[in-house]
DNA sequence: GGGGGGATTCGG
DNA sequence: CGAATCCCCCCG
């Protein structure tokens, strides 16, 4: 056979239609592409609607968030802090708010012309670390948001490699959540690969209680 | 119509 | 730790 690696194929609609906490796990392990540059998902958020106070949707539609309420596969881009775009893979029923955060790719081709678009960037492994970075990498911006990630034919897309899903990726709380949030600020809606390379900021050791 | 805060990142 | 810098929310 030949070393040309796995066959890719396109992501099938059905694998977004759940509620994103539950959505969002599945998407590890996914590719994200843009042109020639391709990352391997291993870090993402889940965000809700209005039941989710740290969601940009929770206070309903607006002219930002618009692509939240959009049909599963839909790309949700937004700028933040004025200065960096964040993608979000949009998911549950049309109409209704819901989407994925996506935190951290590995790099996986394409890393000449990410290092390019990231001229601060030296490591292969901060590259893509981080929904900001990872964003400036694959140069996707503001033009991007309301693509079709499902169709072929977009400028970014899903794929799928074959590589499953973590059956125990980790989970922790979602990352810059401030106490205005309340209890949403708490949630496990934080989802990785364990032992990626590319993880935007460490997830805290498992396996103790609190000394509450 | 104004002010405060953010799903961030980089440099000092 | 603070700046960069835009969108949106809430209050008056």
């Amino acid at each position: 056979m030949g070393v040309g690696g796995p066959q890719r194929t396109t992501v099938d609609e059905a694998l977004l239609r759940g509620d994103a906490s539950d959505v969002a796990p599945r998407l590890l392990n996914l590719l994200l592409v843009h042109g020639q540059e391709v990352g391997r998902i291993v870090e993402v958020e889940a965000y809700g609607g209005a039941r989710d106070a740290a969601s940009h949707a929770y206070r309903g539609r607006t002219r930002r968030n618009a692509s939240m309420f959009g049909p599963p596969g839909v790309l949700y881009v937004y700028l933040s802090y004025g200065l960096h775009h964040c993608a979000n893979v949009v998911c549950g029923a049309e109409g209704t708010a819901g989407a994925v955060l996506v935190r951290a790719l590995d790099p996986v081709s394409g890393i000449d012309a990410m290092r390019r678009r990231r001229s601060g960037a030296t490591s292969k492994e901060r590259l893509c670390a981080g929904p900001g970075r990872l964003c400036a990498a694959l140069g996707i911006g503001g033009d991007c948001d309301g693509t079709d990630l499902l169709d072929v034919r977009s400028a970014v897309t899903l794929a799928d490699d074959g590589t499953a899903p973590p059956l125990e990726p980790l989970v922790g709380e979602r990352v810059g959540i401030g106490l205005r949030a309340g209890p949403a600020a708490r949630l496990q809606w934080r989802f990785a690969v364990p032992g990626a390379r590319s993880i935007s900021r460490p997830f805290p050791r498992a396996g103790r209680d609190p000394l509450s």
